[in-house]
DNA sequence: CTGCGATCTGGAGCGCGCTCCAGGTCAAGC
DNA sequence: GCTTGACCTGGAGCGCGCTCCAGATCGCAG
């Protein structure tokens, strides 16, 4: 089966080592298999787990919610309560779409009233003909 | 001419009295106009540009962006960079909200499994009819 | 005039999410 | 066997964006 050393499932999932160290730490990530000499081997399902972290931090889940991610996939049983938690987020992602949306168009206005007064500066007075 | 103290400006804008100091300390917000005692009075200018800064806060453009802004506001000849720095701004939005439209799929797809998982656990080796 | 709540200043402190460091160990290549 | 570089641990440090504090002052209501 394959394993990726710390360097690749690094690179793989787009955090840095020291992020890998710290989220296995703080249980968001669970304990990786090691080499006899104490080496971390991931998994290819670790690999899975880091991506799928990779999209909740990206989409703004706090570290506190994503331990108790991780905590709650330590137990087979506890499949509702990760819906409840994903759907939860899934409400937050769509408010922060929305929010950014209207801002944007907020944005977008302030531009078009800059542009216009950059329009009228470079034409005084008498329009040129 | 209408305006207003730190307390209101702080209701009106949605960012603490701490901050709006901060904010003017640091160049973000030009100063604001004094009573003979000493206190602060916002303009109504002050609190139009506190909402542009809501908004631009709000789409995560850094506090040293803030800054470049601000000072480029006390010069009427800088409007071209304005317009820049907005549009750089915007584009980064507009990525910003790519991104978390494609993640946010993303944990549909995991929640679109997760339900799939219960329903099947639910219902085990011979259907019930 | 008095009381008292709002505001003032300069500067320290904080919460989050990493990031870096020292000092040591492991293991692949020559 | 030795070198070299990746990796180990525990713990300190950092950058951002505020937030809080002490101690003083202002100014309106009564």
């Amino acid at each position: 089966m394959t394993t990726y050393t710390p360097a690749e499932a690094a690179r793989l999932s787009g955090f840095s080592i020291d992020t890998l160290r710290y989220y296995e730490r703080e249980g968001i990530l669970s304990p990786v298999a090691r080499t006899a000499g104490g080496r971390r081997r991931y998994s290819e399902e670790d690999i899975g787990r880091l991506g799928f972290l990779r999209c909740l931090r990206d989409t703004g889940m706090p570290i506190a919610q994503l331990r108790r991610y991780g905590e709650l996939s330590l137990d087979g049983s506890t499949v509702p309560e990760r819906v409840a938690l994903l759907e939860e987020h899934e409400a937050v992602v769509a408010a922060a779409i929305e929010e950014l949306h209207a801002q944007r168009a907020r944005l977008r206005e302030k531009l078009a009233w800059y542009r216009a007064e950059m329009a009228a500066d470079e034409r005084p007075a008498v329009p040129s003909r």
